[in-house]
DNA sequence: TATGAATGAGGTTTCATTCAT
DNA sequence: GATGAATGAAACCTCATTCAT
């Protein structure tokens, strides 16, 4: 109908502003508030309506979906990155810390994946798929060499560092960053004990 | 309005008896629908109208409370008596093994606990100050033994144990002791590292 | 858990009340502003806040099923009644006469009856169940008299009358009385043409 | 903003084909949700923008008498033919035959015509308009023949019709036409009776 | 004391309508 | 003229909390 086409894809510009506007705006309430955050207050952080915020993100899970999604590639990536030019067990270490300043600086996106409610059934599923397969990789190589145990699954470890790269109340990156380096510890492969 | 007016003991056996039954309510809806489970759905399953509960419990919390509190305290009495018949890293494994045992069946609990959530805020200093001296005790002993690293405190390897016992959601209880059996691996002192 | 009874009939008296001034204020509503009309409109009308409208009248169904029932009853005593004391085809035409004063008082519920909206999808079937059989006994009767033709069901004679007895804009009662007689005219049977 | 402007009557073809796939839709989208449907699930079967629709049917009645008047044409030419060609009594037949046929195939139009919501405030004014001189005219030559009862005026007799023409959930159109079969019937002057 | 009906604030979601492109 | 993104009012519905009985 419109033979034209430019007018789309500068209207397309303007959407993928609000787009980005929402979810960052998402992040920060869902950081401040929780994921079950009032719609109102992250569309009013973003400048925009609230029914711009349901036109995009249908369903709750989208747009922390979205949330996730925006920090999670970056960590995603590191994994190939750091095994080519590290040690396995050094390369999971250094994975497992980005993974950690990634989850601990989102509050509250962690307990969405795991907290049950039907709205959030498909993300945990989403973050294994996405992620999942980078750590099973870091993990493998590590087995294989030998300095890691080979008694502790792929998505048990990834749950593990997820479950304390949470923010603790009170408490800075600083702490999550040491007890994930305690487990890590624990990891390591020791024959002699 | 009641013209027979039973006598005030009497009274007050029943009061205990929708005391009872409302925490034990409170903890299996909490297991099944979280800790911010419609109150109905709570009273309804103890058998007790609404304002019972908010007689007995006038914020959401002091249920929460009730709830860990009915289950806490044989694990805080634990500490002690393990220690009594443990060498000390031995005492804290197996004291860690009960722990997991209270918060892995109690899903949500740990999530209140540091949820934010201001309506929560006293829990965890309430949790702290009932298991924190007790963890401090176990982890006393085991570094002045020297098994055992001496840069965690003991509210740190609380809250570290309390996130790796949270029920993974496809996870049953074993994978929760297994990802504290490897933390615990990673507390061990081990000065050829 | 009470052990005096008293109370709760007392309350049933006040909810009561309540569900009858809900009833009459949406039976008002409906015949001004549709079967669709605000819940709110209701609410202030029967001066009560919308809780009370959800909690006794969960879905817009069960509200319009109480309206329509709340008429219908007299109408449907009514079949035997004149069935006894006057001639199959008179009885018939009586009724109709009783069922026309029904509808035509109750703008918007017979269309919200056909409307083929989900949320109404039992009301017919309701209606067809409460009243089919009146109008059965009363049609079979003239037909084995030999007095009105055999060619209609009673279903369909229950849905004519139903379409002819709505109220029509700018008209009154008078309008549709007028038209139902032509059809229970048209409902003779006469051998002859 | 379009450099190249397509020659003026280029662009009247194209809304031409706009109006008539948003008339088409819209009588589609009335035939399965109602007069009231979402404007968006008219414009996405017309495949056009919502904008389109609001240009060309700035009100809501406008839509639907475009989609009413798009059928009754041929209903309304078809009176004075068969008056031409039948016996009065009968073109009446005939011609409430073909008005049936086109109400009975626009479910929700009829309760569109006579819903009193303000939106539609001017359509029943246009139906009677349009139809009205019809049905007089076929009326009036009946009763002049003597083989029609005179006690019913011509809009009666439409909206009669135009009721017992609505789709009857569940049953099809020959429901229909066989209640306004019955109603012509009653509509026959009889002096024996 | 216990009850549960009533309340209404607060959140979600839908959709008619506008308007920049 | 056409588009469809944005808007926000308006409706829905749920539930924590109060309070008359």
């Amino acid at each position: 109908m419109a033979e034209d086409r430019a007018p789309v894809t500068r209207r397309r510009a303007d959407a993928r502003r609000n787009i980005d506007a929402l979810v960052e705006a998402a992040g920060a309430v869902f950081a401040t508030s929780g994921v079950e955050a009032p719609a109102k207050e992250i569309t009013d952080l973003a400048g925009v309506g609230v029914g711009t915020l349901y036109r995009h993100f249908p369903h709750r899970a989208d747009l922390v979906k979205a949330v996730v999604e925006s920090g999670i590639d970056a960590v995603a990536q590191a994994g190939p990155a750091l095994a080519a030019g590290h040690p396995p067990a050094e390369a999971l270490r250094l994975w497992a810390r980005r993974f950690t300043e990634l989850i601990a600086t989102k509050r509250g996106l962690a307990s969405a994946l795991q907290s049950g409610d039907p709205a959030f059934r498909e993300l945990p599923g989403y973050f294994l798929r996405r992620l999942g397969p980078i750590v099973a990789d870091l993990l493998d190589a590590a087995v294989t060499e030998g300095t890691v145990r080979e008694d502790l699954g792929a998505e048990d470890l990834l749950h593990a560092l997820t479950m304390l790269s949470q923010p603790a109340p009170g408490r800075g990156i600083d702490h999550n960053q040491r007890v994930v380096a305690v487990f890590l510890d624990g990891l390591r492969h020791d024959p002699a004990r």
